[in-house]
DNA sequence: TAGTGGTCTAGACCACTCA
DNA sequence: GAGTGGTCTAGACCACTAG
């Protein structure tokens, strides 16, 4: 109840607009993060700006400082709130959803046609002798799909754990090299992706660059066209959360896809985990 | 600590594997939910067997009850697990990602080919006589983008709302009609979905047993074209949870497009609001 | 040092389901 | 009525940031 006005502008009366219904059907925690995003909505509160302390929220509401946490962290998963350890809550940055035209080109040129920046950096590259094959993979490779994240060194999620199903390269039999590697679109974390190629056409020392298919090019001649793009939505993982500086249970985009050569013979396989707030891709549906 | 086996299969010991490191940078309830993870993934407790309760899972981990449900209500919302109140906790049965091709047949076509079943309800049908045009959109347009839902009667929320920016149709000037509407696959929802049509377009009386284009083609001879499909990823909302009955905060793969006649006229704009547990889209990139 | 968000506890009450 | 999950409280301690 003490001054706030200390170099932050004065928020709004926060509490002052409703009561919160203890006997509706609609949980306290929801009418305060609805409460919170009216006042974001209705521009009283712009982007940057700081919200009350979460001490201050639960006096002005009269609720405890657990359904301020609860209500907040519905809008921090969301994107509408940002919080900093030891300094406060802050109005989100509405972050523009990039729109890729997903067609062959890579990320890179499509982002540079747009005059943004790109940036990949590899995390981790491994070689595979005895890849998955149908009815041989262990459940682990699973795991993703359901939801479960490995609870020990986030590096051993392989690539199979990633794509979520069996996989091989009937063409190129033998052992694998699998990609990990994070992009960055303006210096801001875009996604966490993985690709697995078969070793014969694995670019030795691939630094990300170039983009992948650029450097097997470059390699050994050889063209990999996209054929086919797979949409899905994920929730982020603790492991997501830390490469993409998303809270945990923030919304991804699930892409997955084969690179074939002209002779539709599949070369690689990728997966990327998109920020969902950040990534809207599109694509051209063919008459 | 009382014989909990009384009808139940006997779940594996939980708490037993390993005690909760607190002094660790990881907090206990991921360790929790790890663990909890790691007991599902490997087989040890299979789809729709019931997990024990809070209470018990409490005292064998020896946490408080909020720290087992905070790491409960994580698996809930990625899909792993399915909470049932007054009843108990089971572990959900993994949800097949079905496969579309999304060409240019429609969903029903689509899925008709794969011996799937869908059925379709019309919400709510709407005149706007004043649709939103660049410039003049209300912000509760952008509300969608930021994570806000609406806090008061779910119904309100048009496609403007779900839509996310400014629209309109050049060729078909005048008032428009908004019908929103649920979609199931083999009885199990699978969105909840916004179209908005010119008036002069709309089919007088859509109830959903077909598809809106084949209607709006049997009406007026006009035939609409996807042109373009864009991905991106959100989370449920309050409203679209109690529609698909999935948990607030799952992962929500967000499509929009248009469809345009043979003359590149834009006919409608569409939003599907789509299961992430259930879909996976799949597109084919032309060369 | 003061203030902030992050975590966890013990306990309470309610709504719901089922025997 | 017993047991379950859903909600909320009051309080504690910690980690982090900044003046």
């Amino acid at each position: 109840m003490s001054d706030p006005s200390v170099g932050q502008p004065q928020p709004v009366a926060f509490g002052a607009s409703r009561p919160m219904l203890r006997a509706g059907g609609v949980p306290v925690w929801q009418q305060l993060r609805a409460d919170i995003a009216r006042q974001i909505e209705d521009g009283a509160l712009a982007p940057g700006d700081a919200l009350p302390s979460e001490a201050a929220l639960a006096a002005a509401y009269g609720v405890s400082r657990l359904t301020v946490r609860r209500a907040l962290a519905d809008l921090v998963r969301a994107g509408t709130v940002r919080t900093e350890h030891g300094v406060g809550s802050f109005v989100a940055a509405q972050t523009l959803r990039h729109r890729i035209d997903d067609g062959q080109l890579s990320l890179l040129e499509s982002m540079a046609k747009q005059g943004h920046t790109v940036r990949q950096r590899v995390l981790d590259v491994r070689q595979v002798d005895d890849p998955g094959v149908p009815g041989t993979l262990p459940p682990a490779a699973t795991a993703e799909a359901a939801g479960i994240w490995p609870s020990g060194d986030p590096a051993v999620a392989g690539f199979a754990a990633a794509w979520g199903e069996p996989y091989r390269f009937t063409s190129f039999p033998g052992p694998v090299v699998e990609y990990r590697y994070l992009r960055w679109v303006d210096e801001l974390p875009w996604s966490v992706s993985f690709a697995v190629v078969p070793a014969a056409l694995a670019p030795p020392s691939w630094d990300g660059t170039n983009s992948l298919f650029a450097a097997i090019f470059e390699a050994h001649g050889v063209k990999a066209w996209r054929d086919e793009r797979r949409f899905s939505a994920v929730l982020a993982t603790p492991d997501d959360a830390a490469w993409l500086e998303v809270p945990v249970g923030a919304p991804l985009l699930l892409l997955r896809g084969t690179n074939s050569d002209s002779a539709g013979r599949a070369l690689a396989h990728i997966v990327h985990r998109i920020r969902g707030d950040r990534a809207e891709y599109g694509v051209r549906v063919p008459r």
